[in-house]
DNA sequence: GTAATTTGACCCAG
DNA sequence: CTGGGTCAAATTAC
């Protein structure tokens, strides 16, 4: 097992790591201790936007160390608690070529694919997960052959901000608590100060899910599904994602890597996919303030104080 | 009243 | 001609 990735980056990844740590510790001791909810809630906002600034480090260290994009696996095997990136309805002849530049009056010309990704119902089966953004639906279809129309949704920024970012939903056939979720275009618009990380980095459960799902082990050669690897998907579809990455928000911002290419990361994936299992946790935990230290470092961590004496220490996945 | 959703029609690429 | 994506009026929700 080999999943590489650029050794600046994971120093980078270990010290917000590190820094996660010790917000949590003082969380835990605050929540054993009387104390005001608003320093909890100071303390968990924090860590959010430490985890958050972490994730954004391993996504482009992960983007750099295979070739500048990220990779949105087709093959990954599901994950408990994290989407997966699996061969879709989505991914039918038609959409291959999601991205056809027409002069259409009615069709985006300028939307990109960002990401395409499964992810499960956020609590009921309305629909998935919350992403972060608030979306517009503005159409909806029956597509052939699949059990579930797409939904069309679209930024709810758009008129006002001129945002162009679009997403597709649709129920997948053979389990119809996940769904597909195909992005386009990169969201232009600003949100509101409570949500500005998040507007920085747009996806970032997204990308987590991606990062995991690239690195994700065949067990068989015991090798990494590496895009070299895994199954080859259409051409056309890797040049756009490669060039929805490099073009993205996420690949520009001041925590960028310049360019580093492998390192000296070594990943064993079962731990990688454990970490980033609890910074998605982290991010989309419900309410982190309302949770005592235990349940919230074991609901994100899945930390048992006794086994570890620490709440990440030094990820084992850095060897 | 405003914003969001629904839904049939329209447009275009293949 | 068909299927997918979008528009926009009507409807619904807040």
């Amino acid at each position: 097992m080999e999943g590489v990735v650029d050794g600046s980056g994971a120093q980078l990844v270990v010290a917000e790591l590190v820094r996660v740590q010790g917000l949590l510790r003082q969380l835990e001791a605050h929540l054993s201790a009387p104390c005001s909810v608003e320093l909890c809630r100071g303390l968990v906002a924090q860590i959010v936007a430490l985890t958050d600034r972490s994730i954004g480090i391993a996504t482009r260290s992960f983007s750099s160390a295979s070739g500048g994009g990220a990779h949105f696996a087709d093959t990954a095997p599901p994950m408990p608690a994290l989407t997966s990136c699996t061969p879709s309805p989505l991914s039918d002849g038609s959409d291959h070529q999601p991205f056809r530049t027409t002069n259409a009056k009615k069709r985006k010309t300028t939307a990109r694919w960002t990401s395409q990704v499964r992810v499960s119902a956020a609590g009921g089966a309305e629909g998935p997960a919350d992403d972060g953004h608030s979306w517009r639906k503005y159409g909806q279809k029956d597509i052939l052959g699949a059990k579930h129309p797409r939904g069309y949704y679209r930024c709810t920024h758009r008129n006002t901000q001129g945002c162009t970012a679009t997403k597709q939903v649709q129920r997948t056939d053979d389990d119809a608590s996940l769904f597909d979720v195909v992005y386009h275009g990169e969201h232009t618009c600003r949100p509101g100060a409570a949500s500005a990380a998040a507007a920085k980095r747009p996806h970032a459960q997204t990308l987590l899910q991606s990062l995991s799902a690239s690195l994700t082990v065949n067990t068989d050669t015991n090798t990494p599904l590496t895009p070299e690897n895994r199954a080859p998907a259409p051409p056309l579809q890797q040049q756009q994602q490669q060039q929805s990455v490099s073009a993205s928000p996420v690949a520009s911002d001041s925590y960028g890597l310049g360019g580093a290419g492998y390192g000296d990361w070594r990943c064993c994936d079962g731990d990688l996919q454990e970490v980033v299992s609890a910074l998605a946790t982290v991010t989309s935990a419900p309410d982190h303030a309302a949770m005592d230290a235990a349940d919230f470092m074991s609901y994100c961590f899945d930390f048992d104080p006794a086994v570890y004496g620490g709440i990440v220490g030094t990820p084992s996945f850095f060897l």
